[in-house]
DNA sequence: GGGACCCTTGACGCGAGCGTGACGTCTGCG
DNA sequence: CGCAGACGTCACGCTCGCGTCAAGGGTCCC
């Protein structure tokens, strides 16, 4: 019965006809759909060429073995795939070498082929994890909400606390204008302060997001509220600037 | 040392009222936390959208029955949630097509309820192996929960048992922002200490796996939480689309 | 019983970040 | 043109979050 999705694409790269039948034939009755090879250098071009969710990788093998293919793949290649190195040993040593190479996960033969598939699975959910961080962008200007972390262009900025806040508020809005109000409501809830703190705060994070660059986006609306917005990307349909 | 805590978070898909009541006593007076279906749609939008322990599910169901519930689960919603398959019949047709639908275990009705729990013990217990079984990396810091060492460039390190709590736990979300709030929450459950020792431990934690290195890797964002990240690693993903 | 952890608790101090207010600037309206 | 309200700018205390550290007590094992 045919599946109508892959659970996942493996690359598997492993000498050992036997081994690897073994392994594809279980991984793919599980849903996984798999591509093969028996030597480093096949097996290293693929890696470089195709994108997988996970490669099972053997450490000894002809060709180039696995701790020379990880690394060049982290290095020349710039392929972050998640990869799973398989070892017939099992010092201490081994793994620490393993895991520097850039593998980010071992497993000792002989090993039961369910915990084999166990880990791809944690391999993969963790790297789709990654994916689904909700990412916020304005222009060029972006904040990741799970890391808190703002960047424009490709800087970095340090966002005070209740700058993040505003932030926030604004990019998801965008290109709205927000009343002070509704911001107000949004930071304070309803004990907010009785001096307009807010002016302050959106001072202090246009120092930061605005004043070290060229184009501004975040405009005040004279007696309205506020917007974030990047204007030269913005529709034109026939309305007037000045 | 027993901190109180559920023995598993279950699904109950089941349209027969009498045997879900039965069940559910019996479940919850052994300590599991229980969810409610009585159809296949509702079940299924529970299964994908929330992380239960174990799924018991009613092969017969109006709505959608147990096999496409459990087909959908694994291909859809990409959810490995054990599913322990509840039938009348006991054919061994019946049996393959359920297991090949992703179903994990199998019990024919009727069934002594003993035997159910058992059952789920054994699932909960075989998910929690696998899943605790990893290798955790962030930068160059590596810990194996199964042997639960800890290293850091190539030496190793002797963390204090919290510490390695606070770790798993940070590791598992890095590069996220995690609250003090959750961490606690996850440390110490519901009778959390009346003081933050939270502080302490984190200072603990950093003598031992930043301070002897020049580069930290747990960052304190202020009121906001912790993270754990190798920063100089970190792109911003510049990325322009269109 | 004594010693080696490890967890909790509290004290101390520093500094980031926030609220506050004063003052300058701009906009819109009469 | 001038006034008033809205907004930008900026610096000053003060609070509270957090790092730091040591003392006390519980547990386990020799």
């Amino acid at each position: 019965m045919a599946r109508e999705e892959s659970a996942g694409l493996i690359l598997l790269v492993e000498d050992n006809r036997q081994i690897a039948e073994m392994i594809g034939e279980y991984l793919e009755r599980r849903g996984y759909s798999l591509d093969f090879a028996t030597d480093g250098t096949t097996g290293y071009r693929l890696a470089s060429s195709n994108s997988y969710d996970v490669i099972v990788l053997d450490l000894m093998l002809p060709g180039m073995d696995g701790l020379a293919l990880c690394r060049r793949l982290r290095e020349e290649a710039k392929k972050a795939t998640p990869v799973l190195m398989l070892t017939a040993r099992d010092t201490l040593n081994d793994k620490l070498v393993g895991l520097d190479a850039g593998a980010d996960d071992y497993l000792v033969k002989p090993f039961e082929i369910r915990e084999l598939e166990a880990r791809i699975r944690a391999l993969i959910r963790r790297d789709r994890k990654q994916v689904s961080a909700q990412i916020l962008k304005v222009g060029d200007l972006v904040l990741d909400t799970a890391t808190l972390q703002v960047t424009r262009g490709n800087q970095s900025l340090a966002v005070s606390p209740i700058g993040l806040k505003l932030l926030a508020i604004l990019m998801r809005e965008s290109p709205r204008v927000i009343s002070r109000r509704d911001i107000e409501r949004e930071v304070w809830g309803d004990m907010l302060p009785d001096s307009d703190t807010l002016r302050s705060h959106l001072y202090n994070l246009r120092k930061v997001i605005d004043k070290p660059f060229q184009r501004p986006l975040l405009h005040t609306i004279h007696s309205a509220g506020y917007r974030l917005a990047d204007l030269d990307s913005e529709v034109p349909s026939s309305q007037e600037d000045h």
